[in-house]
DNA sequence: CAAAAAATTTAGGCCAGACTAAAATATTTT
DNA sequence: AAAATATTTTAGTCTGGCCTAAATTTTTTG
C-alpha cells in the first residue's frame, strides 16, 4: 500500500515544509535551489510525490506544491530527528553549534524510532536545539514559535532571543562570540533610521553592541 | 580518479573482510547469503570492485575473492565505526548488547571522521566493542587477537573470557543472564568426552554451569 | 571417471533518482 | 497587449544496484 520514504524523499519532504511555513507553496524552483538538484528532476519527484498512495503533497503544475497530512507528519519525523539530534552532538559530544548541522542531516535518515527516543530521554526531553530552534513533539506537532526578528525591536524595548537562524555557521560562530544566544536578555539602547542598526545591550554584559540588519533579521526574540 | 566508496560497496567490502578473516578467499554464495542479495548480484559488484582503480578486491573467477591493501583499508575504516558505535550506544544511551548491531550496522556508514574521533575520546578510546571485539586503530590496523575457543579448554584449565559472538542476539541475552561476559574469569571444572559439554566455574558465582558446544564455540577466552 | 549436483557467471531487465535539452507556460517589462 | 524574460514541465538518457532465467564451470559422488 503506503509507498516507502526514501531518504530522497524524506528531504524534499522537509524542505516543502520550510519553504511552506515562510508562507504559501514552495516553488520548484526554491526546492531545487535547497536541495541542489535541477529543477527538471524537482518536477519528477513532485509527481511522483502526488501520485503517491497516499499523496504526500498537493501539486498542480505551475502553482507550486504544498504538503498532505501524511506528507507533514513524515516531514515533522525528520525535523524532530534533525533537531534533537543537533541538541544530541552539543551536549553529548562536545560539537559546537555552528559545526553540528551537517553532521544531523545525514543521521537524521538513519537513527530508529529507539535511537530517538533514548536521545530525547538522555537529553530531558528538550523543546529546543541549540539554535533555539522548536523540536516538534513526540507526538508530531510542532510547537507554536512566538518570537519576532530582534530587527523588529525599537529603542527601550526589552526581549530574550529564543532562536537563531542556522544556516550560516560563520554568523553562528560570530554569534556566540557577541553573546547573541537563547535565553540571552536584550535592550534596545537606539535605532538608526537610516541603516537599520541596532544598539543593544546584553544582561551581564559591559558594553553596548551594534548590530546591522543583515543580523537583526536572523535573531529572533520574544518579549 | 578513485571510486566513490557507497554504502554498499562498503557493505560488500566489511563482509568480504569478515569472511576473509576465518581462512582464505570469500565465496560468492556465501557474500549472496550474508548480504541478503542473489549470487549473480555478487558476481556484477566483485567484477566492479575489481576493475575499480584503484581495485578494492582480487577477482578471479569462480575462485573467490579477497580484498586489496586499499579494499582491506575502506573495510577496516567501517569496522571501526560500527564497533567505536556499538560501544558508543552502550555506554552513552544505555543500549543493551543485543540490541546495538542492528543501529550500528546502518549509522557506520553514515557518521563523519570527526564523529568517530569524538565517539573514541569520549570513550577513552577503547579498544574492544562491548562483545569483545576488537576495534581497528585510528590508523587503520586490526590488532592481533590471541584467545581461542572456550570449547578447547579441558578440566583444570583457567581463562579471561575476551570475546563473545555477537550475531545471535538470544544467544547474547543468555550469556549477560549466566555471566559470561568479556573479563569474565573461567575455570574448567570437567570436560564431557561424548556430547563436549564443559563444566564451568565462574570467578564471583555460587554454581557451576553446564554449557554445550553450541555455545562454548562461540565464546572466546584468553589464559 | 562419468553423471549429477552445486556454485558461479552471463544475459537481459527493472527501478529510483538524478541529468540535459527543448518545449510550454507564467510573469514582467515596455 | 505584445515582447522579452523567467519559471516550470516534458522528453529522452544515464548510472547504481538490484533481479530472474539460462548457461557455464567446478565439485561431488556412485
Ligand atoms: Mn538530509
Ligand atoms: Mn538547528
Ligand atoms: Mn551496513
Ligand atoms: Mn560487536
Amino acid at each position: 500500500m503506503s509507498e516507502v520514504i526514501t531518504q530522497s524523499i524524506q528531504d524534499y519532504l522537509k524542505h516543502i515544509y520550510e519553504l511552506n511555513e515562510n508562507g504559501g507553496s514552495a516553488s520548484t524552483n526554491d526546492l531545487a535551489a535547497r536541495l541542489n538538484i535541477a529543477p527538471a528532476s524537482v518536477t519528477g519527484m513532485l509527481q511522483k510525490l502526488a501520485n503517491a498512495k497516499p499523496p504526500l503533497v498537493i501539486y498542480k503544475k505551475h502553482q507550486g506544491v504544498t504538503l498532505t497530512k501524511n506528507g507533514e507528519k513524515a516531514a515533522l519525523e525528520v525535523i524532530r530527528h534533525h533537531r534533537l539530534l543537533e541538541t544530541f552532538l552539543v551536549n553529548t559530544l562536545g560539537y559546537s553549534w555552528d559545526e553540528v548541522h551537517f553532521e544531523a542531516e545525514k543521521l537524521e535518515h538513519v537513527i530508529s524510532e529507539d535511537f530517538e527516543a533514548r536521545m530525547a530521554a538522555a537529553l530531558g526531553h528538550p523543546t529546543r536545539d541549540p539554535h533555539g530552534e522548536l523540536i516538534p513533539t513526540v507526538d508530531l506537532t510542532m510547537p507554536v514559535d512566538e518570537s519576532r526578528p530582534l530587527a523588529s525591536l525599537r529603542t527601550d524595548e526589552t526581549a530574550t532571543v529564543r532562536r537563531v537562524s542556522d544556516d550560516d555557521p560563520a554568523l553562528l560562530r560570530h554569534l556566540l562570540e557577541i553573546g547573541v544566544v537563547p535565553e540571552a536578555k536584550i535592550t534596545v539602547k537606539s535605532y538608526s533610521e537610516f541603516d537599520g542598526n541596532l544598539t543593544i545591550k546584553i544582561e551581564g554584559q559591559k558594553s553596548n553592541i551594534v548590530l546591522g540588519t543583515a543580523v537583526t533579521n536572523q535573531v529572533f526574540v520574544e518579549k
